[in-house]
DNA sequence: TATGATATTAATAAAATGTTAATAAGAGAA
DNA sequence: TTCTCTTATTAACATTTTATTAATATCATA
């Protein structure tokens, strides 16, 4: 066929002649628990954690997923659809929001070919006010990794559950792994995917960029945000390195922190470059 | 509605009661070109290349875009899809490959609503034998940003054309920008937008990985293998930093290059670690 | 045989990072 | 009141990494 118009063209256009399939957006939304137990560093324990949902219906029913749903494919984007979503969930809408990857498994919903564009969102889990319906953080209390096969246990303190994935380095690559389900009862879909692959990509872009103050309230002792770079690193981090890495992304207030049972703490806050 | 188990769902489930789109995959695809024209290092030019291939249908006819095509939603992935489109273009089936990012703008094809989910592709020329039709490698000769925005200059030999983009930070990051269009005459689509992703996704893997061997034969001398650094990352390194660098990538071979006109160069290959 | 060009490495300087340890200061117990 | 616990904060030093300069090597060509 030879057209001589773009206009031609679209008139001739069926896009019924293709097949078509539908596209979701699901979103790791990340935040730091913040676990009042104890004054004392040494013993209280800062984790990550993660918002999951319980599905109410097939497929998958009953089982926890990352908050997510379909695209409207004549009204929305992908981030327009993550920004409705993370509405719905957390009634926040100005946070921090990034496309993390695109996971494709013919099979990973029984119901038809379903695309996902996964998204990862950080958030202060001070601005939250409301709570969500089936909704529920849970803390990321442990990440091992062992033989290649990384294993993480969560727990929203009434339901705690393990998931494993085993990394196969991809051929040509020494960075990028494939991810396949090891073991998970609990995660419907390939979540337990989506979710090491956002933890990855929390731990590693805190190394380059600002991104853990997005997590913060505005104003933190230093002591607070070293317990999160170790929770988001899973090490412990030596003090004078900690601070040399964080001396230029943040500013000293004249505000003090006391009653915690030792020396007070000044407050910080982030500064931008 | 209450079903008592997945089966039941799925009986009663019609994926056509939703509205659903069509994707398709882009690969950029990069190798670094191979000027003879001069023995000195300083006089010869490599540079980056990408191939592009010209449309001989609307929308955006007779414009150059990167290779890419509609994927069957029910029989292949968006990687299946991106290999056999390589295949297509290249002929060749083991090649480095990553998912970039996924764009959907949703006036991106004026056909309809298309999600593009881009890869990247790394060559090494010489393993290419056949010519493809309607093909042609596109060598980067000029990267320039200024205020903001980035300007890209490519040439074929033929045809040589500059496209612009805005780069624009994003809110609550320091890292992560939004692009869009400024001048762009000649690449179809959003094509030039998922070309300069490509080209910072190289530039920055560069450095934490071993991406850049794809593009480099068995055997290569430190200063062919600094040429392509440089070219990618867009400035000179010193000789003694750059070996440091890839001091521990590389091992040394009994072979040299002579006939350059100067001292004779061992050459080197890739070690795995 | 002298010259031009890049290859290769040695030596040194500077900066970044890692480590140890000293001092500070409030809360609470003796 | 004074001592002890605990974390905060910073100083000092050691080590490693990176940057810079410069010296020497060696072939091709005029």
């Amino acid at each position: 066929m030879n057209y001589n118009s773009l206009e031609e063209f679209l008139s001739d256009y069926n896009p019924n002649d293709y097949e078509r399939l539908s596209m979701t957006c699901d979103i790791v939304i990340f935040s730091v628990s913040d676990q009042e137990s104890s004054n004392y560093r040494k013993t209280s324990r800062k984790m990550m954690s993660v918002l999951l949902v319980k599905r109410d219906e097939y497929p998958y029913k009953d089982m926890w997923c990352l908050p997510g749903g379909f695209i409207n494919p004549s009204t929305e984007t992908l981030e327009d659809a993550a920004k409705r979503i993370l509405k719905r969930e957390t009634n926040l809408s100005d946070i921090y929001l990034e496309q993390l990857y695109t996971f494709d498994g013919i099979k990973r919903d029984p119901r038809m070919r379903v695309v996902s564009c996964s998204y990862v969102a950080l958030i202060d889990k001070k601005k939250l006010k409301q709570k969500v319906v089936n909704a529920s953080w849970f803390d990321i209390i442990d990440i091992e990794e062992k033989d290649g096969i990384v294993s993480i246990t969560v727990s929203n303190g009434d339901e705690t559950f393990t998931f494993s994935i085993k990394k196969t380095l991809r051929k040509y690559s020494t960075d990028r792994y494939d991810f396949s389900t090891v073991k998970n009862n609990n995660l419907a879909f390939d979540h337990d995917l989506v979710i090491l692959s956002g933890i990855e990509r929390i731990r590693n872009k805190i190394n380059y960029t600002d991104i853990v103050f997005n997590m913060m309230g505005e104003y933190f002792t230093l002591g607070e945000l070293q317990q999160v770079y170790e929770v988001i690193l899973g090490k412990k981090l030596l003090d004078p390195a900690f601070r040399r890495i964080i001396a230029d992304k943040v500013e000293k207030t004249d505000k003090m922190k006391t009653g915690e049972g030792h020396r007070p703490s000044r407050l910080f806050r982030y500064r931008k470059r």
